[in-house]
DNA sequence: CTCAGTATTTAGCCTTGTCTAAATATATTT
DNA sequence: AAATATATTTAGACAAGGCTAAATACTGAG
């Protein structure tokens, strides 16, 4: 059974090693964690002690395939607590990742597996992360220009371009906003406007509108 | 900011003196928490400091106003997030506690209210049990017989009498289960069957089965 | 009222996870 | 290649929350 604090460290362990793609430095997983190097030196000791990770002095860190595992069951509780707070109790989401981040520490694996069912098996979290699946395994995802979809293209709106006063304004009596769905279900040749189903309204954009919103996709 | 150690201290004080109606022992309290007597006079000494407890030693304790407040949201926040557990991502009743301990540790007053009123503003939980409101006010329950509630009264299902196989298969086969909610919309006054709503269902039941099924009820 | 028995507290130790300061290894510059 | 700078580890300390063993206070029976 691992603590919160260990699963904090693999879960940062993890993101580190993703982006760098190699060994992490025990600086940098110290500077993520807002810790000091030192505690982190004895949390990687105790975590390569219990094979959640290959550790050897001086020479940076990597996750153990079993460590690996860990993360990623930590990041899915993460992401499917986002997607209920946003999609069930209407957060906005820029207020969960905090709450999420206590909730992901909750041991049960059937609550986890219920939680996915409730939401609907979510591919993308409302930061359009994606989610793994319960054998951890996860999508690929990429930016979109929603412009650029084709139909029954989806993604979620993570960034528009175009951020003006006046813009922001027409999202908001849109009520399009960041963290949202949206699929491409037509494109009218003529104009390149589209026809989008966004919280389970249709409407029609654009292409002007279009260029300006960023998606991540699948 | 109170540590999980010191919230289950609370709550288990609360109950403690809600049964006894006066100060409870540190030999209680150590028993109900399997813990070492000892352990607990160092987190009431912890507590009294705080202004969460009044501890006189040798004397027994009691919560302050304030340690209550904290022990009720405690409750609060379990309570509803059992009601979550069953009515949303269909738990039986009887294995939802143990994931409340831990859920009950989330600290958010806005999720818990914005979960509140997800569930409807539940008035009890799947055990029968009031849930405080988010003023941290509580409604008194009682039991009651199926068989003796009138029109539009409701309850949530505690028992039942009669435990033969073959009236927990009747049970069963009617999909009537412990920790649902039970309304009644008529009765019959000629042979006392009632009608009842259960889960979003409309059933009618002889006198005999209603005598068999206890309700907790407000 | 005294003494045994029980309840409670104190003292001292352990583990986890953190910290600072000091020591040591690696990297960079010249 | 040596000297300096940076990164990392070790050593020793602390707070939280637990434990055991010992000390102390209360309680109830005679």
């Amino acid at each position: 059974m691992l603590t919160q604090a260990e699963e904090n460290y693999l879960k940062e362990i993890y993101a580190l090693e993703e982006l760098a793609q190699k060994e992490v430095s025990t600086n940098a997983i110290a500077e993520k964690m807002q810790t000091k190097a030192s505690s982190v030196t004895d949390m990687l000791q105790k975590l390569s002690h219990k094979g959640l990770v290959a550790y050897k002095k001086y020479n940076g860190s990597r996750l153990s395939e079993k460590g690996r595992e860990k993360a990623v069951l930590i990041i899915r509780k993460h992401r499917l607590w986002e997607t209920f707070l946003v999609e069930k109790l209407d957060f906005p989401w820029d207020e969960v990742h905090e709450i999420a981040e206590q909730l992901e520490h909750i041991k049960s694996p059937k609550l986890t597996d219920r939680l996915d069912a409730f939401l609907g098996y979510p591919e993308l979290d409302p930061h359009g992360d994606p989610i793994p699946n319960s054998d951890g395994e996860i999508v690929k995802v990429k930016n979109s220009c929603l412009a650029d979809l084709g139909i029954d293209d989806w993604g979620i709106l993570v960034g528009v371009k175009n951020s003006s006063d006046d813009f922001l304004k027409y999202l908001n009596k849109k009520n399009i906003a960041i963290g949202d769905k949206i699929k491409v279900t037509e494109i009218e040749p003529f104009d390149n406007s589209i026809k989008i189903i966004i919280k389970a309204m249709e409407m029609v954009i654009s292409e002007d509108i279009a260029k300006n919103l960023y998606l991540r996709t699948k």
